[in-house]
DNA sequence: TGGACCCGTGCGAACGTTTTCATACCATGC
DNA sequence: GCATGGTATGAAAACGTTCGCACGGGTCCA
């Protein structure tokens, strides 16, 4: 293995004249620092990373956590994120908490001295089990908690626009199919389908739920969509509104003749139903790649004033930053007019 | 932060028996261990990973790369593995590389220093570059490289389980569409559906591809597929699969009325498909870990051999563990009695 | 010309653990 | 009773980096 040491040697200066090219070339004088460079290529230097993390406290690392890796939405925000983390010098852990509020507390606690900072996507763990990370600069991707940094979609603008969309077919009657209880998101599409009913006074809402974020979910609610009367339906994502249309074809129904059904997330599923979905999303890997941003962001800050995670996020007026990005409404084959 | 000393003052030992109480509890009195394990949960102890990783070079992380991770197929072997590796003790580092051979390389080299051990997915890059990594035990899945470590789905056998089938629905020219040129898979498949044609004489095979891995692969092949004469296709993955089928829906054929499809991995998607696929696949979480497995035994055994993983793999008769994992035709919606 | 200051560099002390070696103790065998 | 061997513990040396501090030499201004 080669160390500072032997690049030290090679090119002529002390092991702290190495360290500081590699790490600061600034505080070090330009000749000086190209033959340090050189030199360390040449040897094929690579610093040692446990050690720079044990000397410096950091670990060059991110942490992931997703609820579940198989949904298509968690594997794109993953893919977004590794390429983003990984382009910025850092490594990526990634969990997989199987929707499991406890497991997902466990992973967070659990990976903090791994980890420089972490972002948790769709948190479902209560408030105060998430103010004991405190640890690691913590960014929560699908919902906000106080001024900690966050990234999420704008889900109430999404919903009104799934609503205006259905609403311009004739539909005056929509349910929404909603997932996880202790889903921000899911809230927060419930509000959005609220404040647009209220504002567009033609169209009524049913609300349904909780189900689970899968097919299954689906397929158990597509019946009480039905007797409720709605003529559309918005799903809390693809594959719930794939299980809503395998089980309403089930049923002798036909989408969208008897039925309008709108998909969330636009992941590549949705173009893989039969009628393809018409979906309301944003671009998930650049989504991964924003948290990514934030949380990097967030480690340089809590670095610079050496202050913890919380502190970092409220110190200056900035707020950690609370990102919303936009989404949009994809039209495709699963709504029509109004029966 | 509490450390080893800590814990050593306040069960009235030296930090050497600390250590040892928590990492080798054979080599120290029955009553100093329980006195150090309770000073150390009283106290909160948490070993910094950085520090026990550079004394004993160790890093309690694994590698898994894989070519994409919004792939369903990679998805589910990601979230296996990292299962697996989380309950044996390990963190994951999880890599992406986009179907990219010289990325690849790169990020298995990258990675090196930080893992202690590696699990490479349907790698793409050449022979004597995955040779060049060298330095931490190394797992193929869906590959074979001489005698490194791997684990791999009996493709040759799915192969002929679906010709078998297609051939009792009637059809007697099969179609297969195959994968990425360099995929080792891909050419297993093609050994499998030449033994099988071999064997079943009144069968014949035609081969296309390569295609991408995608739908848009399915969409690019559906058309020569209809050329070739065959009334059955066999694709290299579900998602193919799909692409077939929508493009030969668009040109008006049904399926599996005019053709029967079969698709490769049994990922999800295959349940999502209309008609729903049969798919040839195994169990995708254990096979991803499994991989962990054979990764962590391969590191246990270099560790204890104190040898290069290439050594330690060939040292003893075990041959460093070449798993083969069956798979399963499942059969649906897809294919039928033929024209 | 001398002092103040800055810049580039080197020295050496951490960081928290593991592990080797040495020591002290006790039991066993002649 | 003394040598022998084994066992439980302690002291201290690593592991490879970063970083505070100090030093030398130069520049600038008085």
């Amino acid at each position: 293995m080669v160390t500072v040491h032997d690049v030290a040697r090679a090119a002529g200066v002390s092991i702290s004249t190495v360290s500081r090219a590699l790490a600061m070339p600034e505080r070090v004088a330009e000749s000086t620092r190209t033959r340090v460079v050189l030199a360390a290529q040449e040897l094929g230097y690579r610093p040692n990373s446990a050690a720079s993390r044990l000397r410096a406290g950091r670990t060059g690392a991110v942490g992931f956590v997703v609820p579940d890796l198989e949904n298509p939405y968690f594997a794109s925000l993953t893919k977004g994120a590794q390429a983003r983390a990984r382009a910025c010098g850092y490594a990526v852990l990634v969990a997989d908490t199987g929707e499991d509020p406890e497991l997902e507390v466990e992973l967070v606690t659990g990976m903090g001295p791994q980890i420089d900072g972490l972002v948790l996507c769709s948190p479902r763990a209560a408030e105060r089990d998430l103010d004991a990370v405190g640890a690691v600069p913590l960014v929560l991707v699908n919902r906000e908690l106080g001024v900690r940094p966050s990234v999420t979609a704008n889900d109430v603008s999404g919903m009104r626009q799934a609503v205006e969309h259905l609403r311009a077919l004739g539909h005056r009657c929509v349910a929404y199919v909603g997932g996880p209880a202790r889903s921000w998101s899911d809230a927060r599409r419930r509000a959005g389908l609220d404040q647009a009913v209220r504002e567009l006074p033609d169209v009524r809402a049913v609300q349904l739920g909780a189900f689970r974020p899968h097919v299954a979910g689906g397929h158990a609610a597509a019946d009480l969509v039905v007797a409720s009367g709605a003529t559309a339906v918005v799903a809390y994502n693809d594959l719930v509104a794939i299980g809503l249309i395998e089980r309403l074809r089930a049923r002798g129904l036909d989408v969208p003749r008897d039925l309008s059904v709108v998909g969330w997330d636009d992941t590549f599923v949705a173009t893989l139903a039969s009628p393809e979905l018409t979906s309301v999303g944003a671009d998930l890997p650049a989504l991964g790649a924003v948290a990514t941003d934030v949380v990097l962001e967030s480690v340089r800050r809590s670095r610079r004033s050496g202050a913890g995670a919380a502190d970092a996020a409220g110190a200056d007026g900035e707020s950690g930053g609370q990102v919303r990005v936009p989404v949009e409404l994809v039209v495709r084959a699963s709504t029509g007019i109004a029966p």
